[in-house]
DNA sequence: GATGAATGAGAGTTCATTCAT
DNA sequence: CATGAATGAACTCTCATTCAT
């Protein structure tokens, strides 16, 4: 077995050193802020001297900047495996929505960071655009729905997806300065509107598969019975 | 002789210029940041010298910390304002929820600033005093709803909030740069979703059966079993 | 007898502070170069903190321009000066040069810093337009000399103000560094070539033994005592 | 078998890279000056690595006197090229300005660079011994003139020197911003200031009146003579 | 009370030089 | 020999705060 791990190339140096930079850059911003933040500090948090970031980042800002984008494409990355093989289009809103809100009670303050800051004119619309490929997550999951019939198609699709990110940042920062409080049951709560919106405006109630169940339940039990009505004939 | 008025006291002079001061912070910390922001822009713009700033805040922290306060008492005041007279629960919250999302759209500046800032240790812990005074308006009228039993019970008070709060302020974002959108219409939503939580809760929930294919299944294996039933006779 | 003087006014303690920083500057940039020089060390040249010297040059690159603008304006003030009722032209010409050449042996070191320097893009610009000023106290005597018919006016102006200035500044070069060469010297010979340059263009050399009032004194003398010998015989 | 061309020895190659790095530093520092020049603008020029200039140079100011060493030894080669062959003395003067002021025109940055950086506290003295070798070429030609009663030999031999270099210095750096103005003018203007002083010192003397004075001297002397003669008789 | 000139600690960034590879 | 990543001292400039007037 050749040791190809043992020795990393310069190109996996390099990218490490990177990544270590990013991380104690990250520290630092989450600790102070972006202005409360030394380069200095940074430096002396990824073990390496002040000039040496330089080498790596051209300023602060690009390394503001490639935090913030390293954030969300990792906080994407990870939505999309939270709800991958959910077929179900609700289990899976029920899983992006547990995601989401327990990542933003976790990492709270770097979500305020990154929309913190006015570091540079591009920034803002940068964000935005990180925002709409993570929300795309979302999107997806809410067509499929509507085309299944599950999700209604009269609401117009940014109104559900103000509910549903507005409700579960709103509840993360909460649930941060009141740990008592339940995430469970900000997730559960939230799908039971979602499903209500939809039992609403589809004038005829459209059957829930919980109701269904306990039909099932009911109608098993019937032919339990009538078997047994029938094998002890 | 009344001279009240003519005559502005010791105490109404200090408070003026105390005002002017704010004001001039106020303006500048929107339009450049607490960092963005020096000291003698703050003086310039209220028309008086640097250094007579500091006989009215000992520090820029405290200006930041004394502008925060006075938005959130503001805010406080105009919200109670909003919904006074307004007798009916419903009504009531649809005019607060009004007032929070044309605030936010068009001050949604400050807002961020008031929550951006790590300025102080205890301004986190200040904020969230500022906030709860301030949310204090939506759980009168909430709990108001409840003794009329408009509201339902069931469900704690801080996840309707969260829901409440939390869509108004994601959409006043999101409206902010998307102006087609209507502020007007995320509110009938949010108010009909509340409606709905009521009605669900409380009424029979008219279950159909048709759908789900796993329910189907089901089904069709006790057809299976009730033909075995009836083939057995 | 009022105390006028005793008590600078505000706009007099500003331009002394000012001049105090300029000389610092200079002698700081004298002895270590532009680049050689730190702002830290002015400052404590003029007895100020670092930051004062900002208060009255925005960067060091407006310190270095005033400071290359005040050299040239008193520099052509006392040029100005030094052939100030000179009327005839050679003796006007010589005041110059001596004073160019003596001023340049003494503050050599100030001319190479304002010509060295590539502070700006501008500056390149801003030199010549102070050179073309001072050059002018030589040009106004040429073309007075001119005007009496002392000087010819066949060779261009540049032509004779190249050698005027070239000879003088690089002999107040190497005379700084060989202190037993006689600036005086340099005068007496440049002054002569130029006279020589006019009597070798016009044709007849204008003296020949007729013109001297002295000489002429000395020959009616001797004509005299040669009649007197004459007489005696 | 001789490779002596095919294969260069470790010292050529040492003395070919070494060429090859003072021309990268060249072009640099003539382009953004000492300080406006980083070593690794010079290693990129030359197309070696950064730290390798080191093994060739122990600093970036033993390259900058290198540089300057290096130019003037050419700038004498050239010089001496120049004259070479050239027996009069006058035209070897003018071949000698003419290649002067031209090369001065065409690199006048360089001059100007060789005089401006007080690099070392070594350099000036240093800079002096180059000039004194290059003026020797000047001195030469000089020398040989005076020994044929081309020259005149009163006048100390600096003084010429300081006039002939000095408007030639001058001449090149405003014929820079002047391009109108003819270098040949003032090679052929300089040339004919020397024929003057010679022809003015030696020839007959188009009287000046202090050799009307000698004139006079002489007249006394004879009428002094005849009036002893007078007198005794 | 009001002023604004003065302060000086510290910010981000650069670059000549070193040294492990 | 050659490399170029790493170093860190030093730079210019900013700005909250002070204090003599």
């Amino acid at each position: 077995m050749k040791l190809a791990e043992a020795a990393p190339t310069r190109r996996q140096k390099v990218e490490l050193k990177e990544q270590a930079i990013m991380e104690a850059a990250r520290d630092a911003f989450l600790e102070n802020g972006y202005d409360g933040t030394r380069m200095a500090d940074i430096a002396r948090r990824a073990g390496i001297a002040e000039g040496t970031v330089y080498l790596y980042f051209r300023t602060k800002n690009d390394l503001m900047r490639a935090f913030i984008a390293g954030f969300w494409a990792d906080l994407t990355e990870h939505a999309i495996i939270a709800v991958e093989g959910i077929d179900a289009p609700l289990a899976a809103l029920s899983a992006l929505a547990t995601f989401h809100i327990e990542t933003l009670i976790e990492r709270f303050d770097i979500v305020q960071l990154t929309q913190s800051e006015p570091v540079h004119p591009k920034t803002s619309q940068q964000n935005r655009e990180y925002m709409r490929t993570y929300v795309q997550v979302f999107d997806d999951i809410w067509r499929r729905g509507v085309d299944r019939c599950i999700f209604e198609s009269e609401t117009p699709l940014w109104l559900v997806r103000d509910i549903f990110f507005g409700t579960l940042e709103y509840s993360a920062r909460t649930i941060k300065f009141h740990p008592e409080r339940s995430a469970k049951l900000v997730v559960e709560n939230l799908i039971m509107v979602i499903e209500q919106r939809h039992r609403a405006l589809n004038a005829e109630p459209p059957q829930t598969i919980a109701n269904s169940d306990a039909f099932l339940d009911r109608l098993e039990t019937l032919v339990d019975r009538l078997e047994g009505v029938a094998g002890s004939q």
